[in-house]
DNA sequence: CTGAAAGCGCTTACAG
DNA sequence: CTGAAAGCGCTTACAG
């Protein structure tokens, strides 16, 4: 490993000059000094030390991947294919800016101030995070960071948040559903609890998460159902448990209806295609019987029978974002909006089919 | 942040005391001020600053997990389940033992043995790498390692090899369809080539990772094949391309002897997976015309239709014990076996059928 | 325009 | 049994 000083050495300088012209400060360097030096530290491709530059407070180019909550549809939510493909985008991206990318596992929130102070982190990501429990870690955690699909309430310019159109994608869920001929179509969405040690209750003043992510899907999906001056009554928003299997209870509960209304919105793949499977399992046919439409066109929508009908969201592209706005930030840029919110859209496939008028 | 000066203080004691029972070197320490100091670190928390451990060589308690290859089946290897699910296991891990995890790319291996030392990492982790490409690495690389589905054929002691019984998994497979009635059923894996910048050929003479699992799963399988007095050509062992087009061409034209068959095993459930969506396209029933069964029991298994028949392995034990062993290198531990293979079993779902023998 | 020196938090050989 | 001091690789206020 080469050092400052090898530098220096081969330049014939001090370490102090080095040092200057690697951070800029070139106004007291003779331009002839500066030169040779860079040149010297390009050709041996010199890389400061980490523990040096960590010791110095200079930063420590780690991005803290933080997720916030262990366990999504009953697997360790790393496992969860919309976190996997952020987290490999988010790495991708890192890696050729020259970050590194240090997992935490969010659960606790002291655990995380430990450790993104221990590492001195410059910045962080956070993914499955209310605003409030955000901001009651900010409280003791002075780091830069974005949050991936939290809607936040104030606006603050040492974090943004990264999102999706959510109503956007609710209100074409819904305005197709209505064009194919099904006008009391129902709306599906599973609740998020985030569980620290053993209360859940503390959280339940709390906005959730992806409560309020099925929230304004659910608000985008009524406003299309309403536009023709229809009427789309909030007991068509079913809200389905956490847990696996009183998940599958209330499907059972809700199938009169759903074969009634004839198909059904969902607040994500993950449900709409457990509910294809269910059906499936009682003989009824999708989308003959039950059309079906998921929520952001994740690697399994293609991958299913009958293909899963779904809005897309581009998770690849909000990794990128996402890392890119925060890189900006740790750089001391200054970012004009404190949210985005990317576009999304209709994808056609097999799981939606026009309802035939009864005679 | 506490400082190993400020413990030091409230001991009214030097930093070399505290230094010295934090290291164990305590047999020059009197007893009572062992105590005192281990009394005062415990209620403060101390936590070394990193910075400091990797100027002074300590160490970093960072594990470095290397992915071999930047795609799978066309998606980022993140993202593949089995890969996330292994990942998610190790950082659960690792997050207990006060460990940490970077992700490193692991295309360039010039890029890993930098980042490998450039954070002074205490040991590796590798999925997806054959035993050439690793000891090519090796050489510039002097880190405690474990490589997760790696044969290796030398045996050294500070590396590893934690893998399952792909053979048992084989041959167990070759049985069960034996016994329903399959003895001409075909074995279809898929093959893997790891691309390094622009040369695929390089590789061309390494035993590639997937390709000698496949070979493995095959070989057993071909036993239970043979076990009595049976024969099993070599033809019925198919690699299919790893490109999604190419591959489902070549679907296409395995069909009639599959047909014929009336039966596959594949080396992994996403191809299975994949098989028996591209029977479906082609209108053929599974498993009532083919019998699909796949290998590695992934989360997808269960959530396909039909459900799939597949060899089980447990994936987050396979990285609990990665890591375990990872770690008892690291704190300097020598273990008596080089490799490891975790027993995998049949489980039975709903993709394959018994043959009724014809009339 | 350039460099000597102090300091970041730790470890360790060595002196007392 | 305990502590002063040098050193790891870097940064930065300051002196020249």
């Amino acid at each position: 490993m080469i050092r400052l000083q090898d530098i220096a050495d081969m330049a014939g300088v001090s370490r102090t000059t080095v040092s200057n012209v690697l951070h800029g400060n070139t106004k007291r360097v003779s331009q002839e000094t500066v030169d040779r030096i860079k040149k010297i530290l390009e050709e041996n491709e010199y890389q400061p030390n980490i523990g040096s530059m960590m010791l110095t407070g200079k930063g420590s180019r780690i991005i803290g991947f933080v997720v916030g909550y262990s366990y999504t549809h009953g697997h360790s939510s790393i496992m969860d294919p919309f976190i996997s493909a952020l987290l490999a985008s988010v790495q991708h991206e890192a890696e050729n800016a020259g970050y590194y990318i240090m997992i935490i596992g969010g659960d606790e929130e002291k655990h995380i101030v430990e450790i993104a102070s221990r590492w001195n982190v410059d910045g962080l990501i956070f993914i499955g995070y209310s605003e409030a429990r955000y901001r009651r870690l900010r409280r003791k955690l002075n780091k830069k960071a974005v949050l991936i699909d939290t809607y936040t309430l104030q606006k603050e310019y040492d974090y943004q948040n990264v999102g999706i159109d959510d109503f956007g994608g609710g209100y074409q869920m819904g305005e197709y559903l209505l064009e194919m001929g099904y006008p009391e179509a129902l709306f599906i969405g599973e609740e998020t609890r985030v569980v620290i040690n053993e209360s859940v209750q503390k959280l339940s003043s709390d906005k959730i998460f992806s409560g309020l992510i099925n929230e304004k899907r659910w608000q985008g999906f009524r406003a299309a159902m309403e536009k023709n001056g229809g009427f789309c009554s909030i007991r068509r928003f079913i809200t389905v448990s956490q847990d696996t299997q009183t998940r599958k209870r209330q499907y059972e509960r809700i199938l009169p209806r759903l074969l009634d209304a004839g198909a059904a919105g969902f607040g994500s793949d993950y449900n709409a295609i457990e509910m294809i499977n269910f059906l499936h399992d009682q003989r009824i046919r999708v989308p003959d019987q039950v059309s079906v439409i998921g929520f952001d066109d994740c690697v399994y929508a293609e991958y299913v029978r009958p293909r899963l009908t779904t809005i897309h969201q581009n998770v690849e592209e909000k990794g990128a974002v996402a890392f890119d706005r925060l890189r900006r930030m740790i750089e001391g840029e200054t970012l004009s909006e404190s949210s985005i919110f990317a576009p999304v859209k209709l994808i056609v496939r097999d799981s939606v089919k026009r309802r035939v008028p009864e005679k």
